[in-house]
DNA sequence: AATTACTCCAACCGCTATTAC
DNA sequence: AGTAATAGCGGTTGGAGTAAT
């Protein structure tokens, strides 16, 4: 591999939290070679350090325009939201909060939200996992789900493998995935974006099932099915 | 004051996707 | 078209700091 090689040279490889003196060595490469071809920028900057560990330390930490300090309450609210949408799309979703980092908001969520949603879910003591993302129901539900059920594939096992069947368990009318607070919240909230609850219903089109939904009238005027792949618009600041 | 338990976060690891040749 | 190199992502870990006992 090119980044063992790259560190090889020389010394050990250097792991571990990064210098000062380090970052100083790497922002002025950087700045010379561009935030691309990180194994060049190890091997060309000096650093005893692999490129994928340079480019991270770059990205985490010292390129431009990082925002430090607490999570605020607006943010929060941002990642719960696009949690519910996305699961663990740790990178769509920093993409949405600008200066947040994907590792920032990955810790951010396992010390602080999930605690905080679980004791928040405390009577949802079952949850289907669709794609990596958490969906709660209640114990006595009137859908047939089991409990055990862990990811898509047991889903797809469970109701077969038609796209309309799929569709059907999805919609809210059929599957009552949106039971709990945040759920709530979360279907408010596209409520307010698609003004037509009834029509909403997980698309299963878009790269995987995991990445969209879609509404049926959300531009009343065509009638057309508008497919909100990863809300790009909402929260794009550039 | 010393020890243990817990929390938080930076950094690493392994894997997949994309790009270059 | 096939292969290797590189970039990117998400999960996990280790250690520093803090709280609890």
């Amino acid at each position: 591999m090119a980044y063992q090689a790259a560190a090889i040279q020389g010394d050990k490889l250097r792991k571990g939290p990064w210098l000062e003196e380090e970052d100083q060595q790497l922002v002025t490469s950087v700045k010379l070679f561009g935030d691309r071809k990180w194994d060049s920028i190890a091997t060309a900057s000096g650093l005893n350090r692999t490129g994928k560990s340079c480019r991270l330390r770059w990205l985490n930490y010292l390129r431009p325009n990082i925002k430090r300090g607490q999570i605020s309450d607006e943010e929060e609210q941002i990642i719960i939201q696009l949690h519910e949408l996305w699961g663990n799309k740790w990178a769509n979703i920093a993409r949405r909060l600008p200066g947040r980092t994907d590792n920032e908001i990955k810790n951010y969520w396992r010390t602080h939200l999930r605690k905080k949603l679980q004791s928040q879910e405390g009577n949802f003591h079952c949850k289907v996992n669709i794609a990596k993302q958490d969906f709660f129901y209640q114990e006595g539900d009137t859908s047939s789900w089991n409990c055990n059920m862990k990811d898509y594939n047991s889903i797809e096992n469970k109701v077969g493998t038609t796209e309309s069947s799929l569709d059907q368990c999805y919609e809210p009318s059929s599957f009552t995935y949106l039971n709990s607070p945040y759920e709530t919240r979360l279907y408010d909230w596209m409520s307010e974006l698609s003004g037509d609850q009834s029509e909403m219903k997980i698309h299963r089109d878009c790269g995987g099932f995991d990445s969209c939904f879609s509404y049926q009238k959300w531009n009343s005027e065509d009638g057309d099915t508008i497919i909100l792949d990863s809300l790009g618009s909402l929260w794009d600041m550039n």
